[in-house]
DNA sequence: TACTTTTTGTGCGATAATAGTAAATTGCCC
DNA sequence: GGGCAATTTACTATTATCGCACAAAAAGTA
């Protein structure tokens, strides 16, 4: 498949612009793509004029206006693909259904669906986040990311078996079954989400875990190719 | 100052897909960039290798899980930056001041700070939503967009006058005055976004719209430069 | 001040990357 | 199978890009 030099490196240099904590310099653009500093600047030039990044006072290239137009629009996608998937997933297993994204150091609801038939249900607010480290939910998400020195047992056991289950972390007498939603096998994207159920003590997790694991493969498959 | 061609039309489509609602046809990019359909071939493959887009089954091309890398990234920006300013907005008006952004059709409570030395105070919570159309910062945030036929009527005074006071729109009691984080003269990124302050009816609005508006301009040139 | 170093930015010719044509392949609906 | 659209490949002229070298400004140093 035909790609473009000059497109890749630039996203590529934007990603990185991204995902550094206090933005880049052009050096660090050119050191980062191994290219001269005369492309770094007029890769920067491009993105600038684009709105995609800025040039701080001092220099630093940091994140741009432009990149409002992203804001949310992923998750807005991600929540229409998952609604169907978390209405059955909910129908089978009896309990809320939940897709959620990390969100800085944090957890957030992106997408629920609750049980029809049930009497009672515990509901989980779209748009609620908690820490990353508290709940089926967070702990699942750490365990799809690659191992990270320190981190909590509760992850590194959720990341050999591939779900996690929790009883009462985030709401005294609640029950919560989730598993990260793993990366394809031919892709290079991780999706820093997972899917779950939650429900009050009463929920058949030997029954819901293989349905929750197979909401997971199926939305790995639909949201990453 | 030198762009380059090819990460410019690659960046442009890549907007022209988010900001579509449901993605876009790769002859839809083709004709945006006027451009022939192989060169658009070349740009949608390369974004898609980079994991920015991907293709749904039926062709459409949307937003890919890559986007993740920039969610949040730079509202926390925006956040780290407007903290000084919220704060002095905050003790020059005894109120609490606010910078909130547009997410789809609802106005997000971004970053906000508290005055110090006041009893009383009204805490607006980071994160907090609520309707565009409610509330004194979403009619701002919608005043700060160009004319849409069909707006309410505080919009359009709102975009004329530079400023909206709404009283009890969202809480009883509650009193407040947001404007709009203008354009740059020369920038073409719009932020749609607003700063404002919210307190008890005792706010006194002849004192602190000048110092939104004068936070508004401060923020628009730090946040658009 | 003068001098050095770093950072930022620009011309310009060679050349490799791209554009754009046309042709081939695939998938799909009758 | 035949027709049609969507998608991909092959290929060459062209031109956009590369990357050296050079310049200007800024920041540091003595």
């Amino acid at each position: 498949m035909a790609t473009l030099q000059t497109l890749d490196r630039g996203l590529k240099a934007l990603r990185q612009i991204a995902v550094s904590a206090d933005g880049l310099r052009v050096n660090d653009i050119a050191d980062f793509l191994s290219v001269d500093r005369a492309i770094a600047y007029r890769l920067v030039a491009t993105l600038e004029a684009n709105g995609m990044v800025q040039k701080a006072p001092d220099g630093r290239i940091v994140l741009g206006a432009a990149i409002m137009d992203f804001e949310g629009r992923f998750a807005g996608h991600v929540r229409a693909v998952a609604q169907p998937c978390l209405q059955r997933l909910a129908a089978l297993t009896g309990a809320t259904a939940f897709l959620a994204l990390a969100e800085q150091d944090e957890c957030v609801a992106v997408s629920v669906a609750e049980p029809q038939d049930m009497l009672l249900r515990v509901s989980y607010r779209v748009g609620s986040r908690h820490p990353l480290n508290l709940g089926a939910a967070g702990i699942a998400i750490l365990a799809g990311r690659p191992f990270a020195a320190g981190e909590d047992e509760q992850v590194t056991k959720a990341r050999a078996s591939g779900y996690c289950v929790t009883r009462g972390a985030l709401q005294p007498g609640a029950v919560g079954v989730a598993c990260p939603i793993p990366s394809q096998p031919q892709g290079r994207t991780q999706l820093d989400a997972c899917v779950g159920v939650v429900a009050m003590q009463n929920l058949d997790v030997d029954n819901a875990l293989p349905h929750v694991l197979q909401a997971a493969a199926d939305l790995s498959a639909q949201l990453l190719r």
